[in-house]
DNA sequence: CCTCTCGTGTGTATGCTGTACACATCTGGT
DNA sequence: ACCAGATGTGTACAGCATACACACGAGAGG
C-alpha cells in the first residue's frame, strides 16, 4: 500500500521537486511495464534499465507502490487526441471520452492490472474526471447524478477493456496458450450438458459471431442514461441536489428538495 | 452435485483430518483471504494453518496459481439463497442475480483482487453463468445479444463490486472512514481551483450525499437493456442470430438474417 | 584553509515469496 | 517378502522490496 501522503506530495509536488531523475526513473518504468507487464517490473529491472543500482532509485522514489502511483498519472496525462471541437452533444462526447479511455488502456494494458489496490488520484486522472465531469454536467442532471454517471461509465470501460485487452493478450500468445484455450473448450463440452441454456445458445451461433462488448456495452449504458435524463426533465418528482425522488406534498406548492439537507446545500450554494 | 467419496470422506472428518486434502488446502486457503485478504495468501501460511510443511501442499496442489483458480471456483458454488420460485420477469430475476453476485464479491472481497489475470472458468462459475443466460434468453433477445447483455450485466457487477467493496476494505482495515481519508488529502484540495467543474459539483453538494454506484449504475444498465428490448420487437430490421441490424430490402420478403451465414446458422439449428 | 552537513550512489543484509530436488515414510498389491 | 507409488519433509535457491551503514563530492560557515 503505498504512503498516501508521500504519493500526493509526489503527484501534486511543484515542478521543482520533479527532479530530472524522478522522471527518468518513472519512465524506465513505464516502458518496462509496457513492453513486458506490471509483474516485469521490479526495481532491479528498472534501475538496471538506467544503469543504476538498485538502491539508488530509493534516493528519489520512497517505494514501489509509489512509483507505480506515479507511473499511472504519468500515462494518464497522454491527450486522448486533439480535443476535438466540443458542442457535439453530450451523447456523442460520452462516446469519445470512453473510446479515449479504451484506447490509453489498450496502450498501457498494465493500467488495469494495478488498478486494483488503493491509488490516489494524480493531477492527469483528476484531469480527466473533470474532463468526464464537464461533458455529463451538460445534461442537466442534478449534481449526485452526474458523479454517479460518470462513476458507471468509467467503470463500465475499465470493466470492457479488461475484456478486451485480456482477449488480445490470450491470442497474442501462441501455441500452448491456445492449446490450453482448446482443452478448456473441449472440457467444457464434454459437460456441456449440465447447462442447457448456454449449450442452446451455442448451438444457435451466441458465439460464432460475438458482440465487441465495449461498442455494445456502450451503448446500451448511454441508453440508460438517456433514459434517465428523460425521466427528470419529464415530471419534476426529483430532487435538484442529489437525484432521489422526492415525495410530492399533497397540497400547496410542489417540493424542489428530497431533505432539509439537500434545501440547505443548494441555500449555501446559491450564497458563494 | 457432491462426488458421494468426496462427501463420505468430509462427513466422516475425524479420520481423515488425519491427512492432507485438496479440499482442506482450498478451505484453508478460503478462510485465510477471507481473514486477512489475498495478498497474505501464502504456500506457507495456508500450510501452518493446517500444521504441515509447505512443500506438503505441492502433493495435492501444482501451484499457486492453480490453487487461487479452485478457491475462486470453490466459492462461486456458494448457492445465492434459496433460489426463489422465479417467474418474475426478467428484470426482476437480473436484478436479483446482479445482487446476489455483489454479496458474493462482498463476503469473498479477494475474488476482486483475483479476477485481474487470466483464469480458466470452473464448473460453478460456468453454472453461475448458466443461471444468468436462462434469465435473459427469456427476454427473446438473439443469442448473440443474450450473450453480450450477460457479459455486461457481470462486468457490470464486478466493477460496481470494486469499488464498494474496496472503500468497505481501507476503511477496515486503516481504521480511517473514507471522509477521514479524503480530507486528510488537503493538498489535493488545494488544486481543485484547476478544476473547475469538479470544483462546482463539488460546491453544490454533488458529494454530500452520493449515490450508492452499485444501485444507480444497475438501474441504468437495466434501462438500456430494456431499451435494447424494446427497440428490437418494436422494428425486424435486426438479425435474429446475431442482432446485427439488418440492411432492409428495397422489395420484395423482408429479410430475417444480416448474412447467408447466420441464416445458415438458423438452419442448421433447426433441422437438429 | 579546514570542517561539517547534506544530497546522492553503492553494497550488504534481512525477511519474505514460490518452488525444485533429494530424501523419508507409509501403504497396498503381487 | 518385496517393490512401486503415494505422501510428507528438509534443504536450497532465485527473486522480490527494502532497511541500514558506508562512500563520495559539493557547498556553507568558521
Amino acid at each position: 500500500m503505498a504512503n498516501p501522503d508521500r504519493s500526493t506530495e509526489l503527484l501534486w509536488g511543484a515542478g521543482s521537486r520533479r527532479g530530472l531523475s524522478l522522471e527518468r526513473i518513472v519512465r524506465a518504468a513505464i516502458e518496462l511495464a509496457d513492453a513486458e507487464g506490471l509483474a516485469a517490473v521490479s526495481m532491479r529491472k528498472v534501475a538496471e534499465r538506467l544503469g543504476f543500482t538498485t538502491m539508488s532509485l530509493y534516493r528519489h522514489v520512497p517505494g514501489k507502490a509509489e512509483l507505480i502511483d506515479l507511473m499511472r498519472d504519468e500515462v494518464m496525462g497522454e491527450r486522448p487526441q486533439a480535443e476535438t471541437g466540443q458542442r457535439q452533444g453530450w451523447r456523442a462526447e460520452a462516446e469519445a471520452w470512453a473510446r479515449a479511455q479504451l484506447a490509453l488502456y489498450k496502450r498501457h494494458p498494465w493500467l488495469i492490472e494495478s488498478s486494483g489496490s488503493r491509488r490516489v488520484p494524480g493531477p492527469n486522472a483528476v484531469a480527466g474526471f473533470e474532463r468526464a465531469l464537464e461533458v455529463v454536467a451538460r445534461t442537466g442532471l442534478p449534481p449526485a447524478e452526474v458523479v454517479a454517471v460518470v462513476t458507471l461509465v468509467g467503470g463500465f470501460v475499465e470493466s470492457a477493456a479488461r475484456q478486451v485487452v485480456e482477449t488480445a493478450h490470450v491470442e497474442r500468445r501462441t501455441g500452448v496458450s491456445e492449446q490450453e484455450w482448446w482443452g478448456a473448450r473441449d472440457s467444457l463440452f464434454e459437460h456441456l450438458d449440465r447447462y442447457p441454456t448456454l449449450s442452446r445458445i451455442y448451438r444457435e451461433g451466441g458465439y460464432d459471431a460475438p458482440l465487441d462488448p465495449f461498442e455494445f456495452g456502450l451503448q446500451r449504458v448511454l441508453d440508460g442514461i438517456e433514459a434517465l435524463i428523460r425521466d427528470g426533465s419529464r415530471d419534476e418528482t426529483r430532487c435538484v441536489v442529489c437525484g432521489k425522488t422526492v415525495d410530492a406534498a399533497a397540497t400547496g406548492r410542489p417540493r424542489d428538495y428530497c431533505s432539509r439537507a439537500c434545501q440547505q446545500r443548494a441555500y449555501r450554494m446559491r450564497k458563494s
